[in-house]
This record gives structure tokens, C-alpha cells and sequence, in this order.
DNA sequence: CCTATAGTGTCGAAAAGTGGGAATAAGTGG
DNA sequence: CCACTTATTCCCACTTTTCGACACTATAGG
């Protein structure tokens, strides 16, 4: 099992005209020593972004996901989904990324995107959705909110 | 056994007049590769969409309905869909595959289609009923969705 | 201020996708 | 059984898109 935390910290970055985006030196340089610039995206079935593993991470997740019982109607829906977007992909001699059109679609990406570290993936959002995204989060966790009591125990 | 995940990511393609679509070439490579662009394509009976099997995971899954107790009238029914809408077919020298009318019609296929990454095989679609399919699945597996537990105690 | 590294854009070669037509085979009726 | 019509398959040529290389710009650090 690889270690947790290696993607941190939001990235505010630029889609150019042909839907390449430049992975920030950040995350490049753990991307290509982990997996070789293996990647793989899929979409969020949650939320309207995207979410970027390094090749082995998602792997692993492919297996669990092929596991599940698909004669439950729902859980082959979200195969469906969740294979089927999925698309491996490789970083360029520059350091960029190419993303197919049905991904940027789903995802609603246009010029400006924002990429978030997740520890062991990252995600990715138009720049819109994430702002609105972050903003319901944070009344949700803010002073009045009433969490649910997974998050009570936690240890910050 | 073969590996799981091949076949991965959601394109659209055309068909054109005669019924021919060109296999991309992401997918055409692996399927050249493992099975010399020998394929079957059947019908899902839970779905209106085409499976596309390379030949060798084919004969795998044939015997195992096969071997199914055809005594049981379900299982005969299923029996007659699954393995008399199976066809092998093979890929012209242009990398294209042409589809039986019985096929496309169970599929609604017209022009506009979606093929679907599922690992082992690939789906394929007519546009508007993926695009249908898509947002049920969508609804199934978004925020508001009650999951089934299964899913729920997936870490992603 | 200068240098090195990250980020962006453009161009050209190569490959992928598309369409059409000719040759062959299959089907049908006399 | 033969001739004619229709369908299918194979092949070639064209168009479009994609991908990789390169060059330029911006930015941060020394």
C-alpha cells in the first residue's frame, strides 16, 4: 500500500485550446516517479469533477470497484460510470495533460481549472464549480453547522 | 486469466451508411494485439446496448453459460439471447467493424454512437440512450442517491 | 539584473477517420 | 439452369485530427 499524503494543496491552472493542461512542478515530479507519468481520470460520480490517480492507486480501486455484485441495478450504474470514464493517460514531454472531451464535458471545464491535492489522488474542477463547491463546504463545517459524528472524533 | 482493465474511457464515433464504424485507436491496438482483431459482439439483456468481446474472453464466458442448468426456463431464455445474437466478427484491413443489421437494430444504433470502456470489453451505444442511461446512473450515485451498502464502504 | 525553470503557443509530420467505387458473391425469378 | 438484380466485401484515396517538437514568454530565485 503506497503512503497517504503526497498530493497537497490547491492549484489555481489554465486549460489551453486543445484541452491540454500543464500538471504544476508540484505534482509533476511525484507523478513521474511513482508511475512513471501513468495516470488514470475518471469523474466524480458526487460532485461535477474529475479525479486524477497515479496508474497503481487506481488499480487497485478498478479491482475493488469490479467486485462488487453487478446484478444490483444501482452498483452496475456506478460501474458504468466509473469504468467507463475512466481513461489512462500519459504527461507529455512538457509536462502536460491531454483530456478527452467527454471528461472536460462532464467536468464543465473550460479556461480556468483549479486542481486540489487528496492525498493519494487529485481532484480537478472548473474554476466556477469549485468556488461555488467551496463555499457550500464551508457552511457546512462552519460555526453553526451540525457535523455528523464521524468527523466529532477526530483528533485536529 | 487475463489482466482486468484494458479497455477504458468513453468515446463517441460515427457509423457511417453501410453500417461500419472505425474502432478507435486506443481500443483497436489491444484488440490487434490479444486476439488478432477477432471479436464477438452480443446483445446485453439488461440494457439496450451491444457487448464487444476480444474472442479469447469470449469463449470463457460462452462456456460458462453453457454450463448453466438449462432445464430452468430463465436460464434457457437467456441462453438463446446471450449466444444466438453472438457473432464473431472481424476488423477490415481499415481498422472498422461492420455490425449485422440484427445488432444494430436491438441496439437502436443509428448514426451517433458511444463505446464504453468496461475493463474485460467494451460497451457500445447509441448516443441518446447512453446519454439516458448516463444520467440515470448519475442520479443513482449522486449526492442525494441512497447507496446501496456495498458501495458505501468503497475507499476511493 | 541575470539565469534557470516553469508555463504557453505554434507549426508540421504522421496517423486516424471517412467516403466512395469496383469487384465479387449471393439471392431471385424466369 | 441460366440470367439478372441486389447485397456485401474489399480496397484505395482523400480529409481531418492528433501528437510531438520546438520556440518563445513569464516568473521566481540567486
Amino acid at each position: 500500500m503506497g503512503e497517504a499524503g503526497v498530493f497537497r494543496g490547491v492549484q489555481h491552472i489554465n486549460m489551453d485550446a486543445k484541452g491540454r493542461l500543464a500538471m504544476p512542478a508540484r505534482q509533476r515530479e511525484p507523478l513521474l516517479s511513482r508511475c512513471d507519468g501513468q495516470i488514470v481520470v475518471t469523474i466524480d460520480t458526487q460532485s461535477n469533477c474529475l479525479v486524477v490517480y497515479p496508474l497503481p492507486e487506481w488499480e487497485r480501486i478498478e479491482q475493488d470497484i469490479q467486485g462488487l455484485p453487478a446484478l444490483n441495478p444501482a452498483v452496475k450504474r456506478f460501474q458504468r460510470l466509473m469504468l467507463g470514464y475512466a481513461t489512462d493517460l500519459e504527461l507529455d514531454g512538457n509536462g502536460r495533460l491531454l483530456l478527452p472531451q467527454p471528461l472536460r464535458e462532464y467536468a464543465q471545464l473550460d479556461k480556468k481549472l483549479v486542481l486540489v491535492g487528496q492525498g493519494n489522488k487529485l481532484e480537478l474542477w472548473s474554476e466556477a464549480l469549485w468556488l461555488a463547491e467551496r463555499d457550500q463546504a464551508l457552511q457546512d463545517s462552519g460555526p453553526e453547522a451540525e457535523l455528523p459524528v464521524e468527523l466529532l472524533s477526530l483528533t485536529l
